[in-house]
DNA sequence: GAAATTATGTAGTGGTCAATACATATTAAT
DNA sequence: ATTAATATGTATTGACCACTACATAATTTC
């Protein structure tokens, strides 16, 4: 069965909602990257605090692993829904970087990918579990193309990973979801023409 | 005259060199990224003691403006001989991508741009002076489009950008120059296509 | 040689950071 | 009621950060 809700325990009960806090700091780490929150930030946000905050996560990787699973698992571009096996792969493809700039550009407050931008940050543990995640993606990018076209399914993976991670940047430094969609749709015309 | 070998003055002598300083210290700055790098870092680099370092450079921004301009003046690519009016637009783009790849994967102790990096980083100081270098480059590109192709200035340009700022952000995750130039040759086909 | 000027070395400053020691409060089990 | 278990609040901790006060050393100017 699942952990959620988890019933009644001994001991004084917590006065916070861990899934309820861990959603709130998903906001912060993509509005400011994890780096730039500190945990004054979370505790004040979450209005708890260090040793509550502490005992509920075990410390800031510890919230910032759980952020990072609820995005994959809701917040993030559906790889699997988007790269479909009765479509060409260069549609495909071309969908997943129009999907990629939509999400991107989609929340001013909080703009690109929070796994590529957490991919990249100050903190070793907390840039080798967004790595995890990136790693994974750009792998299942790679070996969509690679199922049916083996020749040159590096080189499109990269191509879509680096633009991918362009899209992100340019999302943060201020473009919005029209402007990153006319960039993804040229890219698509690559990958097409190819 | 130029400011270069500033002539005896009064008063104790520097026992160190300010310009072979800001060398090293773009060493740094490119391997590391500014904010990773810190004022011990760089007194120790330079074998001074900080009270030296503040009277040379103000500060680690004064330094590091000192270490943009560097860049931009020697090691950074030289838009102005590759944007050529004697040739195709999108020829000369795709040689300007391919020309980004090459540097930002031909040192690995250095990868990706230092504007585009330092751009990015979490001091508000540093991040406005590359920001700065950034947007001159950026508007420079889009220039250069509009001057011969107007009405899709605007999108080559953003496109440009973006694959740019990809091709820095691989670099520093490890791809080297000929993985990032088949990116850089990908994307230069999308151009050419228009 | 004395004064003025600049650089240097020692030894700190206050600030922010993630993380914690410890006493107290609140609950379930007995 | 007592005990065990867990959460909370107050108040810190030590590490690192950019930066500096202050005395001293080295040079030119007079």
């Amino acid at each position: 069965m699942a952990t959620t809700k988890s019933k009644r325990t001994v001991g004084r009960p917590r006065r916070f909602d861990p899934d309820q806090a861990v959603a709130i700091a998903q906001g912060l780490f993509h509005a400011k990257g994890y780096d730039r929150v500190s945990l004054a930030d979370l505790t004040d946000a979450l209005q708890i605090k260090p040793p509550s905050f502490y005992a509920a996560f075990g410390n800031k990787n510890g919230l910032y692993a759980r952020v990072l699973d609820r995005y994959v698992e809701s917040g993030s571009i559906p790889f699997s829904e988007i790269l479909r096996d009765d479509q060409p792969v260069a549609e495909c493809l071309k969908v997943l970087l129009e999907e990629a700039a939509r999400r991107y550009g989609a929340d001013p407050e909080a703009p690109g990918c929070l796994v590529l931008e957490g991919a990249r940050c100050h903190d070793a543990e907390a840039r080798a579990a967004a790595g995890a995640f990136h790693r994974g993606a750009q792998e299942q990018i790679r070996a969509y193309v690679a199922a049916r076209a083996p020749e040159d399914a590096d080189r499109i993976a990269d191509f879509v990973g680096t633009v991918m991670v362009g899209l992100s940047a340019m999302a943060r430094e201020g473009h919005d979801a029209d402007r990153l969609l006319s960039t993804a749709r040229l890219a698509g015309q690559a990958i097409a023409m190819e």
